[in-house]
DNA sequence: TTAGTGATATCC
DNA sequence: GATATCACTAAA
C-alpha cells in the first residue's frame, strides 16, 4: 500500500519511526529501484535548535512549511543531496531525514543509488510518478539515538533522541 | 585524520 | 560584492 498524505500529516515524532522498514520505490528512466528505510531523524520546527528551520523562514526552508508529504532536498557539503519528507501539516516546519536505506550506509549514498536530486525538490511522496513510498507490512524492532552532525544545535537539541533505526532482530 | 565541494546565510 | 558554514563521503 502506498503511503498517502494522512500518514505525513502528523508529528514528526511519530512518522519517524514509523517509515523505517517502509520501502521507497523510485522510478527513473532506467527502471524502478526498491529501497527500505533503515534510518530515520526527525527535525522538529523552529524551537529545534538542529532543524533548518530554527533560524527562521528563508527561501531554503520554505518547503518545510509546505504541505505534509513534500519533499525537501539538500545538497550539503557541496556534494551530497539529503532528502527530507516535510509532516507537521502546512506552516509546521517539521521533517523527517531518510538516513539510510537497506544495503547502504549514509544520507548521500541513498540519495545517489536512487539518483535523487534537486529535481525532485518540492515534488510530493504521493500522486507522483517518480518517486513513493509504500508499506509492504514489514515490522521491525526500531531502536533510537542522538542524531547525527547536529553538534552546532546545543546540548539540549543534540542530544535528543531523535535518530531512529532499524534494529536487527 | 584530512580534502573536496558548492549552495546558502550572513556580513560588508 | 565577500566569506563562513554545513543534517557528508572517500581516501589515507
Amino acid at each position: 500500500m502506498i503511503l498517502g498524505k494522512d500518514f505525513f500529516d502528523r508529528d514528526c515524532l511519530e512518522v519517524a519511526p514509523e517509515l523505517v522498514g517502509k520501502i521507497i520505490v523510485r522510478k527513473t528512466d532506467d527502471g524502478e529501484m526498491r529501497v527500505r528505510i533503515t534510518e530515520t531523524e526527525a527535525y522538529r520546527g523552529e524551537e529545534d535548535k538542529a532543524c533548518h528551520a530554527s533560524r527562521g523562514r528563508t527561501p531554503r526552508t520554505e518547503l518545510l512549511y509546505a504541505e505534509s508529504g513534500t519533499i525537501y532536498i539538500y545538497l550539503i557539503y557541496g556534494m551530497h543531496w539529503l532528502m527530507n519528507v516535510v509532516t507537521g501539516g502546512k506552516d509546521n516546519p517539521q521533517g523527517v531525514l531518510f538516513r539510510c536505506g537497506e544495503g547502504l550506509s549514509g544520507p548521500g549514498k541513498l540519495t545517489r543509488h536512487l539518483k535523487i536530486d534537486k529535481s525532485l525538490n518540492g515534488k510530493s511522496f504521493f500522486s507522483n510518478p517518480q518517486i513513493w513510498i509504500e508499506d509492504d507490512g514489514f515490522k521491525s524492532a526500531i531502536k533510537t539515538a542522538p542524531r547525527v552532525g547536529v553538534d552546532y544545535a546545543g546540548d539540549e537539541w543534540k542530544s535528543k533522541p531523535w535518530r531512529f533505526i532499524m534494529s536487527a532482530e
